[in-house]
DNA sequence: TAGGCCATCTGGTCCT
DNA sequence: AGGACCAGATGGCCTA
C-alpha cells in the first residue's frame, strides 16, 4: 500500500526516502557534557568495543569519586567506588550510549515511513510512535474496506477518519492530520 | 522564560 | 559475572 501512487503525490510528494541516506540525521545530535573528561574523545570504535580504552578516565582522579553531599539528609551514606568500579561504570556508560545510538538510528529509520508533510519539521520520538500506529491503523483500515486507496481517503477526507482500531488519535496534533499527510507522503 | 525534547549518566533488575 | 534493558535524574538546546 505504502507504494500505492494513490497515496503519493507526485507534484508535492518527498524525494525517494533513501535519497536521504546519508543524512538520516540532518538535525545534530546534542552534545552532552559527560562526567568523564575524555569522553569526548570515545570513537566509534570505543563504541563497537573493539578497541575500547578507558585511557585518561580510567584514571584514578580523585575528580570521579562521588562526595556524599554534606547539605542534603540521606537515609544511607554513598559508598565512594572503589576505581574498579569506575572502570566498570565507563564500560557500560558506552555500552548504554551504543544502544540508545541504534534506538535512535531506528526512530530515524521509522521516521522515513511515517507520512510527514514536505514543510514538517522533524518528528519528536513520542510524535514519530503515535504516528506510526496511527498510520498502521490506517493503512490496516484500507486494506479492510477492500476500496481503493485514493477513494478511501478522498473519503476520510470528506468525512473524516475514525480508525477501527483503538490507535492513539486525539492525543496529538499530528496524528490528526494523518489523512492529509497521506497525500503528501513518499516513502 | 517556561516547557518540550533530547543525550547522558546512573543504579537496579533481568537474562545468558 | 557481565551485558542488556529500563527508568529516574540532570542539564543543555530550542522555540513559542
Amino acid at each position: 500500500i505504502q507504494s500505492h501512487p494513490l497515496l503519493v503525490s507526485p507534484e508535492n510528494g518527498l524525494s525517494d526516502c533513501s535519497s536521504l541516506t546519508g543524512q538520516l540525521s540532518p538535525w545534530p545530535s546534542f552534545t552532552c557534557q559527560s562526567m568523564f573528561p575524555d569522553d569526548a574523545q570515545i570513537s566509534l570504535t570505543d563504541l563497537d568495543g573493539q578497541t575500547l580504552q578507558l585511557e585518561g578516565s580510567a584514571e584514578l582522579d580523585s575528580s570521579f569519586l562521588v562526595q556524599p553531599e554534606a547539605n542534603k539528609p540521606h537515609k544511607h551514606h554513598r559508598l565512594i567506588p572503589a576505581p574498579p568500579y569506575k572502570v566498570q561504570r565507563h564500560a557500560a556508560n558506552i555500552r548504554e550510549r551504543k544502544r540508545m545510538l541504534s534506538i535512535n538510528s531506528a526512530f530515524d529509520e521509522l521516521r522515513c515511513h511515517v507520512p510527514t508533510f514536505p514543510y514538517e519539521k522533524r518528528l519528536s520520538k513520542i510524535d514519530t510512535l503515535r504516528l506510526a500506529i496511527a498510520y498502521i491503523a490506517l493503512l490496516s483500515d484500507i486494506l479492510i474496506s477492500g476500496c481503493h486507496p485514493k477513494s478511501y481517503v478522498e473519503q476520510c477526507m470528506k468525512n473524516g477518519y475514525k480508525s477501527h482500531k483503538n490507535a492513539i488519535w486525539n492525543t496529538s496534533g499530528k496524528c490528526a492530520a494523518l489523512i492529509s499527510r497521506c497525500l503528501y507522503f513518499r516513502p
